[in-house]
DNA sequence: GTGATTTCTTAAAGTACATTAAGCTTTGTA
DNA sequence: TACAAAGCTTAATGTACTTTAAGAAATCAC
């Protein structure tokens, strides 16, 4: 499996020297995960952030009565884990799923937190994702307290059309907080 | 006005020498805001992280048919800005306002660049600040996919008791993305 | 203190979306 | 290749929430 995207991924914020890198590169597991395999289930202890060297993996949360809400699609470059359970080496609230096959390079808890100590600039890097990460949610957080259903689906198809194509109409309706049926409507009357 | 609680808030993740604390303290402009006064206007160019040392404020966006969304309220003890704006020396999107009187202290983006290289402990600091930024986001945006107006009013006020108490009805609506009116009927039906 | 604003409440009517259910289409599997 | 399972569409009915409006209560400004 390659390292050159996730070593791409970090030049985009950080120089590593050559050792650095090497020294990083040794700490990912790579991994292969077939379609609807999943990385991490509801409530095993979370112990990996995951990058995604290519295909395409989905978060979402199950509620009390089953229904699903998709909280993220992550493609090749992106990072996905259930942070809050990550950070805490708590039990996890989210399930992720692949969606399509997939490869993966995971990073446990435990070597970051070394890493921070012996690199620090990866602090700033974690800093930027972070940063970004969170930009992103609060975005959607006004998206979703401002915008119509509608609005929001034509938002997510121009902001993420390679996902649009791969994944069901059902998961993109429990991404944008809508059954199936009525995205269906919406879809018809264009 | 008193530095003692910005450095309280560092000390929980970070240690200062005190020629560090002493510097960081001289990067500080304290200001004082009436209640209703702006920190930050839609539109102006977002140059300053706040820090609330008393009072309250709250950060809202205006959509195009001029309809609040809060996005946050911010307490003693917390950071604020509209990030995306901060990160990216834009105008801003968002809207900031003193609920009541309150203390704050701001620091300016380029003085926080400068802060990164020559104290990289503050890195870690807000690269933990923003972790749990995008945590407690990404927890809202499930908390708004999965549960109705009422659940999502009672999480509120179980979680933020202080504010609650502080802040008009109209806007915890607006936070909880309904009208005023429906929150009435919620409060009415006890 | 008094009037003017803003906030809160209540209720009737309207709308965006959910639920149920049925038929149709596509995908997966022996 | 065939059947089962899953996904998509459509439509009727239901519901959570919005809109409008009007009056009562609280807050603000002079």
């Amino acid at each position: 499996m390659s390292f050159d995207p996730i070593l791409s991924n970090l030049r985009k914020h950080i120089a590593l020297s050559p050792a650095e890198e090497t020294y990083f590169v040794s700490l990912l597991k790579p991994k292969r995960f077939q379609k609807k395999e999943f990385i991490l289930k509801e409530g095993q202890v979370c112990k990996h952030i995951n990058f995604v060297n290519s295909g395409l993996l989905r978060a979402f949360y199950l509620n009390q009565e089953n229904k699903e809400s998709t909280i993220m699609f992550a493609i090749s470059d992106w990072w996905v884990t259930d942070m809050h359970c990550f950070l805490e080496e708590k039990p996890a609230m989210l399930n992720i799923q692949s969606v399509s096959e997939s490869e993966v390079l995971q990073l446990s808890k435990i070597d970051l937190d070394h890493l921070y100590i012996e690199i620090p600039k990866f602090e700033r890097f974690f800093r930027i994702l972070m940063q970004n990460a969170y930009v992103r949610e609060q975005l959607r957080v006004i998206q979703n307290l401002s915008l119509s259903a509608e609005e929001r689906y034509h938002n997510f198809l121009a902001k993420y059309p390679q996902i649009g194509s791969q994944v069901t109409q059902k998961q993109i309706a429990s991404y944008l907080g809508i059954t199936p049926e009525f995205l269906s409507v919406i879809r018809g009357q264009k």
